[in-house]
DNA sequence: ACCGCCGGGTGCC
DNA sequence: ACCGCCGGGTGCC
């Protein structure tokens, strides 16, 4: 199974199975202010060649003199890399170019001459010039040093320009050979230009050699096991214990880091040839990757209570018999609050701040507080995780730092035994100068749970995180690399691993070279994951048995026939849909017209279910007449709201994935808040739309609140007679064959269309059914209920539930259902998937049969086409290029077509 | 720097 | 000599 779970291209802003989704919205917190240009990690569209390495080629090389190296203290040895920085304020040269070793020390200048021709190619981000001292690094005056540029095609004449204007001339790199020598200067035999590094792998090989990259983290010597302290409340699986172990050893070890040996009283970073005196500190923690289910946060829990300092237990407060009720109570008191704060009412959390009465004075000297930081979504898993993991006995200090009144005492905030919060709260303090409680701590150990949402280096968030500090530092994540090696900096760099956390050098001796297939390039990046990482998947195995030994998941398609009546329908509007959709083509206003096309798809998707579904939908095109442009426009935006509204699960086209915050732009299309957010950003002053290349400003996009919709439409139209359709009778013949069989079998029902659920629902009662539901816009106290209610195992429970398909956050445990119908596809197969993993988890004790309906000759048989590419392209290769703006518009104006077949 | 460059001293052979 | 040449002073940007 591949652990790459994302498609060909674009940042998604959170993976499929997480996200930040179940915000909705949340007028009062931080997080809008947070999500403002950078709060999130998008698609890096931007153009300069810092943040766009991967389209980066060699333009050639160009030997050059370091000099003043007498006023520096900045060592360097032979084949050495050095970093050139631009030091535009230097009073005796506004060209100045400083040389740097690893280390970050200078070393001294570039010449004067030279440097007047890479000022004006640096500050404008033409080429990035690196540095190689080949030979003469013990020279006292000057030394040689061996340049590489490095740049995006297009900007390579302006470049060979600005240097010919100074007299230099590149020469190509000698090919075969590496990193080392070359001759060139102002003199000397032209060269044809330089061509792509030779590249040794295809993506394919890339791909397939990546996955090996963590295939064999698991043949290892990570086998040991450890058994978790008293404090923890939990017996833990074999595959526990061997993380657990493996973790309390990363945190005390003392071996050096990888890349660095010792010869001759120096340590030597073999990548960069850099030696230091003194030896490097090995990151104490690393990176826990197992795949979800598997347990990661349990195994975090064990490890703060059983590693705290020189291998001792957390020193954790044991409750006497007559204090235990007390702290139970208020234990079972936080995780209710949790529930009230998801839904905003943050003033009455304020009563966290009681559980501190509950404490004892420690006497330790040195941080004893683990931070955890999370996403929202899952802050509320991590409390009651706690509370299930904690043993009875032992009670833990746990503040959860989140809300308008959280306490920024630093003095309070150190002396707990844990302190929870999330990334926005985290980036929202860290964004107010001097306000960061959590910046002036200096942690015992970080957790950064879900830690891919620190992937984009520039977001604030990830500027946060790296500046916190802390002895011990564990990144958790199911899915380590999301698009490319690129997702990997924050989190090495969050770790502090020398000399990687300064992205040049994390470019030059990692990313490049495993981009570019350097030979070498990967095995060194395998070295080096392999020493900070574990991780397993559901089929790892611990001692020749599977780790998770998971039922089986099947999954099944059922046609539907829809009848006559229907038919006659659907034929109908198909027709006028597809004359209008095919004279937008021939006017070649396709993408104009967007709202009006995927209005056609909904309400033929939704005849698919039942006809009463799209009564509410407008069927009117609109059309030039009396309309001035503003309403027509207006018209569009209005349509787009509908289509959203009626909880389809409709896909972003920067990301590809479904919609998290849909926005709509001025053009009437439709985007996730972030992503289109990162594109104006990347395109300013003057973004343009992806899809139809309209202009586009943050003042016009209008935000679609999703939930808020679905409440003012929900189900039962006044008046309306209840009729069955084609899928219902579908859905309910196959539930009563399985009452006849076995009458406690539970199965989910899952659609996209909460109306849909609702009309269900008639159907589920007049054949006598028990049933519950769950869907997005219930509040969190019903939903706890309808959960409990389902999962529980009395008699006359409910065995039916009715789920709409993007309900609940990662944590959602439904395994008391082993058989689910989908009623309707996605767009996006990934929403199936984590849809489907609900019940197909740890814990479920039967084989999952899946059934999806399917109606015969209908839109539907073509997304289910459309699912399979998506498939085929994400599994296929983790390409770094992203499509261009054309290729978006193209990929859509085809997916219509195969839609509707044109 | 066992260089280059600068500017003062100097001036047939 | 408004030169050449010598040799001392000097030295990143």
């Amino acid at each position: 199974m591949s652990w790459l779970c994302r498609s060909v291209w674009g940042c998604s802003p959170r993976n499929f199975y997480t996200g930040e989704r179940n915000y909705s919205h949340n007028s009062s917190s931080e997080f809008y202010s947070s999500l403002g240009l950078e709060g999130f990690s998008v698609a890096d569209t931007s153009g300069t060649v810092e943040e766009d390495t991967d389209s980066a080629i060699l333009y050639g090389t160009l030997r050059g003199s370091i000099v003043g190296l007498r006023y520096y203290k900045g060592v360097v040895n032979n084949n050495e890399m050095v970093a050139l920085q631009r030091e535009p304020n230097n009073p005796y040269d506004k060209n100045a170019v400083k040389v740097n070793n690893v280390n970050g020390d200078q070393v001294g200048h570039i010449k004067k001459e030279l440097a007047a021709a890479l000022a004006g190619i640096m500050d404008n981000k033409l080429a990035v010039v690196e540095g190689v001292v080949p030979y003469g690094a013990k020279n006292v005056f000057t030394m040689p040093v061996q340049m590489s540029f490095w740049g995006r095609e297009e900007n390579k004449e302006a470049v060979l320009d600005q240097l010919k204007m100074h007299g230099f001339k590149l020469a190509p790199p000698l090919k075969g050979k590496s990193c080392t020598f070359w001759i060139s200067g102002k003199t000397g035999p032209t060269y044809s230009a330089p061509v792509h590094a030779a590249v040794h792998l295809t993506t394919e090989q890339l791909k397939s050699e990546f996955d090996k990259l963590f295939e064999d983290l698991k043949e290892d010597d990570k086998t040991c096991e450890m058994e978790g302290a008293e404090a923890v409340g939990t017996l833990l699986l074999p595959h526990q214990k061997q993380a657990l172990a493996w973790m309390v050893s990363r945190e005390n070890s003392d071996n050096l880091p990888p890349f660095w040996e010792e010869r001759n009283n120096f340590y030597y970073n073999i990548l960069t040839n850099f030696a230091v005196k003194e030896r490097p500190k090995n990151v104490l923690g690393g990176i826990l990757a197992d795949d979800m289910g598997l347990g990661k946060t349990l195994t975090t829990i064990a490890l703060i209570l059983t590693n705290f300092q020189d291998g001792k237990p957390l020193p954790v407060e044991k409750i006497t018999s007559d204090k235990s009720y007390e702290v139970r109570w208020k234990k079972k008191i936080v995780s209710q609050l949790i529930y009230v704060l998801l839904l905003n009412v943050t003033s009455v959390f304020s009563g966290t701040a009681s559980i501190q009465s509950v404490e004892k004075k420690y006497s330790e000297d040195g941080p004893r507080t683990t931070l955890i930081i999370c996403p929202l979504s899952v802050l509320s898993n991590w409390i009651d995780q706690f509370e299930q993991h904690t043993s009875q006995d032992f009670h833990l200090n746990i503040y959860i730092y989140y809300g308008s009144d959280r306490n920024k005492d630093p003095a309070i905030l150190s002396e707990q035994d844990v302190v929870l919060t999330t990334y926005n709260v985290l980036a929202t303090d860290y964004g107010i100068r001097d306000d960061s409680p959590l910046h002036k701590i200096k942690w015992l150990r970080i957790v950064l749970d879900e830690a891919h949402t620190i992937r984009n280096p520039n977001a604030q968030q990830t500027k946060a995180v790296l500046s916190l500090e802390a002895h011990r530092r564990w990144v958790l994540t199911g899915t380590p690399i999301q698009n490319s090696v690129k997702d990997l900096w924050s989190l090495i760099s969050f770790l502090k691993l020398k000399p990687f956390t300064d992205r040049e050098w994390w470019h030059r001796t990692i990313q490049r070279p495993v981009t570019m297939g350097t030979p070498g390039g990967l095995r060194r990046l395998q070295s080096l994951i392999k020493s900070i990482t574990l991780r397993r998947t559901k089929i790892s195995k611990v001692k020749g048995k599977p780790i998770l030994e998971l039922p089986e998941r099947k999954v099944l398609i059922q046609h539907v026939t829809l009848a006559e009546e229907e038919r006659q329908i659907y034929q109908s509007v198909k027709k006028e849909g597809k004359v209008a959709i095919n004279r937008f083509f021939n006017e070649g206003t396709v993408l104009a017209h967007y709202a009006d096309i995927l209005g056609v798809l909904l309400r033929l998707r939704q005849l698919c279910c039942h006809p009463h579904l799209c009564t509410n939908t407008s069927s009117s095109f609109s059309v030039a007449g009396s309309n001035t442009p503003e309403e027509l426009r207006q018209m569009l935006v209005n349509k787009m709201k509908l289509v959203l509204s009626s909880g389809s699960d409709e896909e972003c086209a920067v990301c590809l994935e479904s919609l998290t915050l849909p926005v709509i732009t001025h053009c009437a299309h439709v985007f996730c808040k972030p992503c289109i957010y990162e594109v104006i950003r990347s395109e300013q002053p003057n973004a343009s739309c992806p899809l139809c290349r309209s202009e586009l400003r943050v003042e016009h996009l209008v935000e679609c609140s999703l939930e808020e919709e679905l409440n003012s439409s929900n189900g039962k139209k006044g008046g309306q007679e209840w009729i069955s359709s084609s899928k219902i009778n579908a859905l309910m013949h196959a539930l009563i064959e399985l009452r006849k069989e076995n009458p406690t079998i539970k199965c989910l029902v899952v659609s996209q269309f909460t109306t849909f659920l609702s009309l269900i629902e008639n159907a589920l009662k007049k054949s006598g059914f028990v049933f519950t539901r769950l869907d997005g816009s219930m509040a969190q106290k019903k939903r706890v209920e309808a959960i409990q209610c389902f999962q529980s195992s009395q008699a006359g429970s409910p065995t039916v539930m009715l789920l709409s398909l993007k309900a609940g956050g990662v944590g959602l445990n439904l395994t008391a259902a082993s058989r689910v119908f989908l009623m309707d596809p996605a767009w996006n197969p990934a929403a199936e998937d984590q849809c489907f993993d609900r019940c197909h988890r740890l814990g479920q004790k039967y084989n999952v049969i899946i059934t999806k309906f399917i109606v015969k000759d209908s839109v539907e048989e073509n997304m289910l086409k459309i699912q399979n590419k998506k498939r085929e392209l994400a599994a296929g290769a983790f390409a770094t290029k992203k499509p261009s703006a054309s290729e978006i518009k193209q990929t859509k104006i085809n997916e219509i077509k195969a839609l509707i077949d044109l």
